[in-house]
DNA sequence: TAAGGAGAAATTGCATGCAGAAATGTTGTG
DNA sequence: CACAACATTTCTGCATGCAATTTCTCCTTA
């Protein structure tokens, strides 16, 4: 922990709680005992507790007074929403880049799309996990609005637990780099509408690919 | 207070420092001082810290390590974000609902806007400021994605210190009525991209009524 | 008078302790 | 064997205390 400095006890365990989540370290449903999490990080229970209602507020962790906290468990319709909600933050995020990215912007991200092209050819899915962040994440600050990107990265990273094996799914790669392609040409294109609508189908075909892979885990346990 | 069962102190203090900063009782950038706050209300620092921490999570207060958490201060292009990131969210409100609202949501949102024109005639900024939130809650409500809908709202709140006095500035309540006007003919007939356009135009609005505002409170000090 | 600095006071960050609620284990009863 | 009632343990919610840092005060000096 490089800033001891700048941030408190508590900051930082806010962030390596979500990292730990985010990594998969602790499943959802999981509880989060505060003296369990006291000792793991060598501190008391006080910053322990301060920490939990900081990660609560981004819905990674669900507070129930009087109870241990847990990590967010969500029903599939309360699922559906969170990925409708953020198939739209992401849709708007496209728009206003359509509208409002520069050109060297427009350029850095066609140039990503470009390389992206090589992971798919190669089936070299972990790399194109990474590339596909980026890809995003150039959208989210392509907006130019520092607010609605934080919103929706924080909506990415609050799904991340449901989303980190999509493309483990057959042709799941190769559909991903087509429906960037779409999205990259309107937004070049500076066609707000068409930036939109593409990016809405995207986002929602990742739902999509969860899905299937929660019915396969399904059956495989049936 | 009459949910001490299912609330701990410090969900409530949370709530009532939202309100306090909400309802103007304190401006942005005054401290808010633990130990002031712990007598205020009646309990330790410990829940105040807790307390503290969570509304800082929806971007009301700030918290500086090592020194007084403030109300959040925004400067004019911070706030010229904020604002357009809020009315992005209400646009995709209401884009939504013009696909997803149901007949009688439509039928009340059209009632209400009908009651508003009195009000507009009446002059009456305070009941017309109470019922313009209940259009804009419905608005939420109509998308029937409650991750977006609460989104929304709390953007709405977090911007709360900013649009206190808008409906004083002279003809705005009128103007204000003719975009909901708009808005609500768009939803009403289902064309979902009109809605947004005449949403987004509709909350930019109030940003230029709060700049009016402000360059008159300066000139009245110059 | 303004600027600077030493010391005092106030304030935050965190650990610890305790009361009460929830979870768990145990025993008795149908 | 199931299950209900009770006892025990564990854990949360909150108050309090202390060390470290920041802020305030006042004095010195240019």
């Amino acid at each position: 922990m490089n800033n001891q400095d700048t941030q408190t006890r508590t900051d930082r365990l806010a962030e390596a709680i979500a990292d730990a989540i985010m990594a998969g370290g602790f499943q959802p449903g999981a509880k989060l005992d505060e003296q369990m999490l006291a000792e793991r990080y060598g501190v008391s229970r006080t910053p322990v507790r301060e920490a939990l209602r900081q990660v609560a507020a981004t819905g990674l962790i669900a507070l129930r007074p009087r109870r241990s906290a847990i990590v967010a468990t969500v029903t599939p319709a309360e699922l559906e929403t969170l990925f409708g909600a953020m198939a739209e933050l992401e849709a708007t995020c496209a728009r206003m880049c359509a509208i409002s990215m520069t050109p060297m912007e427009r350029r850095r991200l066609e140039a990503l799309h470009g390389a992206m092209q090589a992971m798919v050819a190669a089936g070299d899915a972990e790399a194109y996990t990474d590339a596909n962040q980026t890809f995003h994440s150039q959208i989210y600050a392509g907006t130019h609005n520092a607010v609605i990107a934080e919103m929706t990265a924080n909506m990415r990273r609050r799904l991340s637990p449901f989303r980190r094996a999509q493309f483990r799914a057959p042709g799941r790669l190769s559909l991903s780099h087509a429906e960037h392609g779409a999205v990259l040409q309107a937004i070049l294109a500076a066609r707000a509408a068409e930036a939109h609508a593409t990016m809405l189908h995207h986002v929602s075909l990742v739902e999509d690919a969860y899905e299937q892979l929660v019915e396969q885990a399904s059956a495989r346990l049936a």
